[in-house]
DNA sequence: ATTCATAATTATGGATTCAAAATTAAGTTT
DNA sequence: AAACTTAATTTTGAATCCATAATTATGAAT
């Protein structure tokens, strides 16, 4: 029924988002080779629309195109998790005091509603990890810069080739929550420096809890 | 003889390249449709490279793909410019602080260096644009995150896309001479957070001089 | 003449085909 | 058995082909 309904999406950014996940998951290993007969055959499509695909990933770094000799998942030393680790903490951090700086009364609301939301939900980690993503996400949009969304995005995505699941050590989250408040608190009283340190510090404290 | 020699670098990367330089001389102007089947006879190439590189300009934002009616070339508004510009002003004054902190004394001296060239080419306009890319370059290389230079390079496409070249106005080389030497005086001292806002300073007043 | 319907043309998205390069297997020599 | 050749196989990169969607052109009706 729902099979292809009117797909109004070019088949190869489906599959760069399939790729995407198989490579985040472990499916595709880094490092691993890409076999495109395997994968074309295994979705039932020709290589065409996979290879365009491959070199959409390879131009957002998920995938290295080696000539000749095909596609390759990107291995993401520790150096370069702590490389884009950096900027997402500058990107989000310049986010934040744009936010002090401009976010209307309703808009200040609606992240302290999601706030609100995450510290209702300290103990399912599932759930707690969804509200985070989307309060860090709701704070993006609101700083009102699509490149910038654009870029974490992406940024977000080489993280994701390396995550180590135990994101959440233990203490972990209610310092989380305690460092969100203080980046609501800074943007609830218009104070932009204030809520640019308080998110480098949620960063900073993050990096020192996945070591 | 050079004609493809040995070529070890993917067609469709080639191909890519070349669409970036029309789209920058307005020679595909922004808006318009591209014409695959055009193009492709012009090159003398199939469709197939062609269309792997269109969507790898999609992927950096340069052009836009709609389903069933081809690639048209992104248009850049001057929002998208305010906050493109923005974006680089952040990631480059983060470089600047990070490299007044780390350099060492041969790097200071080469930055050093650049900066006199620049002063050396203050009456050829085309020179001087050339030294002061290379010198924003070389800080970013020595800033040492190699996702910041992937970043930068993508937004200074999407720059590009609408640059007039009427960049530099009249005073404007003297006074980003000043700013320049301002930025490097900081790294020379290792002061991390003036060489910040002296390079934030630097884009600050590029903006209005582009005004 | 303008609107509407239908036919012809063109362009796109994707599959297939093909030549050349890279890899693997097989066979030969020492 | 190890090293070296050579042949067979696999894989890549790119060209070509094809079905369908979109556009344009043509013609009929008001």
């Amino acid at each position: 029924m729902t099979e292809l309904a009117l797909k109004q999406r070019a088949l190869y950014l489906d599959v760069a988002e399939l790729l995407r996940q198989r490579i985040y998951n472990r499916e595709l290993a880094p490092g691993s080779w890409i076999d495109e007969l395997r994968i074309a055959e295994d979705l039932g499509i020709s290589r065409t629309p996979l290879r365009e695909a491959l070199k959409v990933l390879a131009s957002e770094g998920l995938v290295t195109m080696k000539v000749r000799r095909g596609a390759y998942v990107t291995e993401v030393s520790q150096t370069d998790l702590a490389q884009v680790y950096h900027l997402l903490a500058l990107l989000e951090a310049d986010a934040a005091s744009v936010v002090a700086t401009k976010a209307t009364a309703s808009e200040k609301a609606e992240l302290a509603a999601l706030h609100q939301r995450l510290t209702e939900n300290q103990d399912e980690p599932r759930e707690f990890f969804a509200v985070n993503e989307a309060f860090h996400m709701r704070l993006l949009e609101l700083a009102d810069n699509r490149w910038r969304i654009q870029v974490v995005n992406d940024l977000r995505k080489v993280m994701k080739v390396n995550r180590q699941s135990s994101l959440f050590k233990s203490g972990r989250i209610q310092a989380s929550i305690d460092e969100h408040a203080a980046i609501l608190a800074a943007i609830q009283n218009n104070q932009a420096a204030e809520a640019r340190a308080a998110m480098q510090k949620h960063f900073e404290n993050g990096l020192a809890a996945a070591n």
